[in-house]
RNA sequence: GCCCGGGUGGUGGAAUGGCAGACACAAAGGACUUAAAAUCCUUUGAGCCGCAAGGCUCGUGCGGGUUCAAGUCCCGCCCCGGGCACCA
């Protein structure tokens, strides 16, 4: 409800018409049963999952939040409220599945889409590419995996990192109160936390780990290096374990190789706790001294690594992972950054989550017949802990569809992320009651031409839908990879340095101004203003400076007109059709619209300068069709306009106006006269004059002669109706 | 730190490698008016020479380069905006 009301609010202020939104409300029980209905689908294949997780909290939405939703640490609904992390037990779409192609697929996309939301896309994707080595646990032997992008450095790895939540980090702290007591003040200390820089902490456990690759390093993990080459290479290297806050359970394998020379973090982390350091990469081309006091994060050349002493980088990184391949402990490996999409939202609003909770049976899904599962109305909004759904006992105490049993129905909804990520393949076929929509209407509609909407969703809405278009081709109902042929991405208006937006607010009222104003003169200034891509500035005297132009078109189709002798009918219709060219090529490419209207404002000052001289006949055949011009930008005065020099009704039906080639070409064009590059003299040519004639023209010019005078004339250029350019020596 | 955009008058912004600043806003001066509003006209990148007509020089973040010619192309920086970021 709040989604529909936002938007009929905006688009009634503008003017805009939205039947077909009407028609498809996101909040409809039909729309509701078809996003249930792909919930379930999804969760047949595994696609839709319940987790118990570390998810995102907005305290004042007091909802779960996805990773999308998160800008910089706070939710995107409330900039200033920091996102706070919780456990909690959520609903996720697996996205991650599908992570390799919706980094793959931005290739097709590339031209038709704004470079900076494809890479914005390829970020968050975040795709590495490294291997998976097993260390070994000493002792006992069990692999301890840990993902690298860098396992040419894996001779300067002088300890193993895991993440506090490792399920090796509670084997390994089993029966020590001590170590396990400091883990979980770790874990709780990592909870709740605000983002931003996060101290070092690390917490040494009583183990080591063997390196497969056996480098040398004393047991005790204290002093320095051992020269490699002088030990005994059948000697395993033990390193110490410990387990470090800053290690992610949740990317790569939970654990890491610490390699503090190679690497800024591990470095720091070193340091503190006084882990040794070994250099085992050097600069390429030997003579650059290494970096003092940090880390070389650079590719170089390796050192101090066995066999692979005196390989460069990527050689070394190919090298080592077959050579651990071959041995069973190493594998190359792809890790991507994007998580799961987290759906679940305590919130009335929203789409139910289809599932049912038995004791005996488990999660059931609600049986397709019984869709949609509507929210109740008799629902209490606090606005405080917890999904309001709970408190409704009717809703959430249910039999369970498998056994009768007594069972409870989950109460999270639906993230509308999830409505919006379709909705547009709904617009083809939205009274369809057997599917969500049509798939033989939607091959012959999709992918959609071209869309529209703002830089912000670019890893939102824009991901989310790439995302459901690919699950809904595997299940068989779209043929497209892609919804979005063309992404046009529109500023935002801006006032004071504020921006203007539907979650938070209007920075500028809309219904004053056009109270003031009237909708045309509000469209045109945004329109004017900036090219549509750009943010525009709101300045109240640049809306007057529209109005002023409305009503001097106003004026000038309203008025009545001395009848002149013609001589400017020539002049006028040139200029009619260059206008024409202009604003028909800016709809046809780049949309820059504030240009199209500069033109319109320059025919209409040549109305008004060269009225006195123009025919009757001239000036009643440009006036419509300034008309026509006009309709796209201002529709309102337009077809006032329209009506009023006699004309039927209604404007925007009218085919716009096509140009002229050969009226549109100037007869006579101003000719620039160069000497050495700079500009001396102008001339007046008949169009298409020949360039040897060009030059003697030039060099008749008073002024060219004086510059030329005395010098040698090295060579002419000559551009065919623009310029002649003299290089002379003196 | 990495990855994308940008940087042009007082302001928003124009310029397929070919007259930088279109079109507007703002400002100043003037006309009309008893006055105001509205409207119209003129000036408006900087500097210099000239009584004037006019002329000259500089100028698109900085430094180089390519070219007859660079806001535009190439190389190296600086700054601003946006995205990602203990992601190993």
């Amino acid at each position: 409800l709040a989604n529909i009301a936002a938007m009929t609010r905006q688009h009634r202020r503008f003017g805009f018409s939205y039947d077909w939104a009407r028609e498809v409300s996101t909040c409809e029980p039909e729309y509701y049963r078809w996003n249930q209905w792909f919930f379930l689908k999804m969760y047949e294949r595994g696609l839709a999952y319940r987790k118990h997780a570390q998810v995102n909290w907005c305290p004042q939405c007091n909802t779960v939040l996805a990773n999308e939703q998160v800008v910089d640490g706070c939710c995107w609904r409330h900039e200033q409220t920091p996102v706070e992390q919780h456990a909690l037990e959520q609903w996720f779409l697996k996205i991650t599945d599908y992570a390799d192609q919706l980094l793959a697929d931005i290739s097709q996309l590339e031209g038709g889409w704004p470079d900076r939301v494809l890479t914005m896309q390829r970020n968050w994707i975040g795709r590495s590419e490294g291997a998976r080595v097993d260390f070994h646990l000493a002792g006992s032997g069990d692999p301890i995996t840990v993902f690298t992008t860098r396992i040419d450095t894996i001779y300067g790895a002088t300890c193993i990192l895991l993440a506090p939540k490792h399920p090796l980090t509670a084997k390994l702290t089993t029966g020590r109160p001590d170590l396990a007591a400091a883990v979980q003040r770790m874990i709780e200390s990592l909870e709740g936390r605000a983002p931003g820089d996060l101290e070092k902490e690390g917490l040494r456990l009583d183990a080591f780990a063997l390196n497969p690759f056996n480098p040398i390093w004393p047991p005790d993990g204290r002093g320095d290096a051992v020269e490699i080459d002088n030990v005994n290479p059948f000697s395993d290297e033990q390193i110490p374990i410990w387990v470090a806050n800053f290690v992610l359970m949740e990317y790569g394998a939970g654990a890491i190789m610490a390699v503090p020379a190679h690497d800024d973090r591990d470095h720091e982390f070193c340091t503190k706790y006084g882990i040794t350091i070994r250099t085992v990469i050097v600069p390429a081309g030997d003579t650059a001294p290494l970096p003092a006091g940090g880390a070389f994060t650079d590719d170089g050349v390796l050192v101090h690594s066995g066999p692979y002493t005196g390989l460069a980088g990527d050689e070394a990184r190919r090298q080592m992972t077959a050579y651990g391949s071959e041995r069973g402990f190493a594998e190359s490996s792809v890790t991507y950054r994007i998580r799961d999409w987290g759906v679940s939202r305590q919130r009335y609003w929203g789409t139910p989550i289809p599932i049912i909770y038995c004791s005996k049976c488990g999660a059931v899904p609600v049986p397709e017949d019984q869709l949609p599962v509507l929210l109740p109305l008799d629902v209490e909004i606090t606005g405080m802990g917890g999904s309001p759904l709970q408190k409704v006992p009717g809703f959430q105490h249910v039999p369970c569809p498998r056994c009768g049993g007594d069972a409870r129905r989950e109460t999270d909804t639906m993230d509308t992320f999830v409505d919006s990520s379709w909705y547009f393949y709904r617009y083809c076929d939205p009274r369809n009651d057997r599917l969500p929509f049509d798939p033989q209407t939607i091959a012959y509609w999709f992918p959609i031409d071209q869309y529209i909407g703002g830089v912000e969703h670019a890893i939102l809405h824009l991901i989310y839908s790439r995302f459901f278009t690919k699950v809904m081709r595997d299940l068989g109902l779209v043929q497209n990879h892609e919804p979005v042929k063309r992404l046009f991405t529109q500023g935002m208006v801006i006032k004071d340095g504020a921006k203007m937006s539907k979650s938070l607010g209007n920075v500028v009222d809309p219904d004053q101004i056009v109270e003031k104003y009237g909708a045309d003169t509000v469209r045109l200034f945004c329109l004017f203003a900036a090219p549509p891509e750009k943010d525009l500035d709101w300045t109240e005297s640049g809306v007057e400076g529209m109005s002023r132009f409305l009503h001097r078109v106003h004026r000038f189709v309203s008025k009545e007109h001395p009848a002149g002798d013609g001589s400017a009918d020539r002049r006028v219709l040139r200029k009619l059709h260059q206008v024409i060219r202009k604003v028909t090529e800016d709809f046809e490419s780049r949309w820059h619209f504030n240009t199209s209207l500069a033109a319109v404002m320059e025919l209409v000052n040549e109305l008004y300068q060269s009225e006195a001289d123009l025919s009757p006949a001239a000036l009643s055949g440009v006036v419509p069709t300034l008309v026509l011009l006009l309709a796209p930008f201002a529709p309102y005065l337009s077809e006032e306009l329209w009506e009023q020099i006699g004309r039927q009704g209604p404007v925007l039906r009218v085919p716009w106006p096509e140009y002229d080639p050969a009226l549109a070409a100037d007869e006579e064009v101003e000719v620039v006269l160069q000497v050495n590059g700079k500009l001396r003299s102008k001339l007046v040519a008949p169009k298409d004059t020949a360039p040897t004639e060009l030059e003697r023209l030039a060099r008749t010019d008073p002024k060219i002669q004086q510059h030329l005078d005395g010098k040698t004339v090295h060579k002419v250029i000559v551009v065919t109706d623009k310029l002649v350019n003299f290089v002379i020596r003196s």
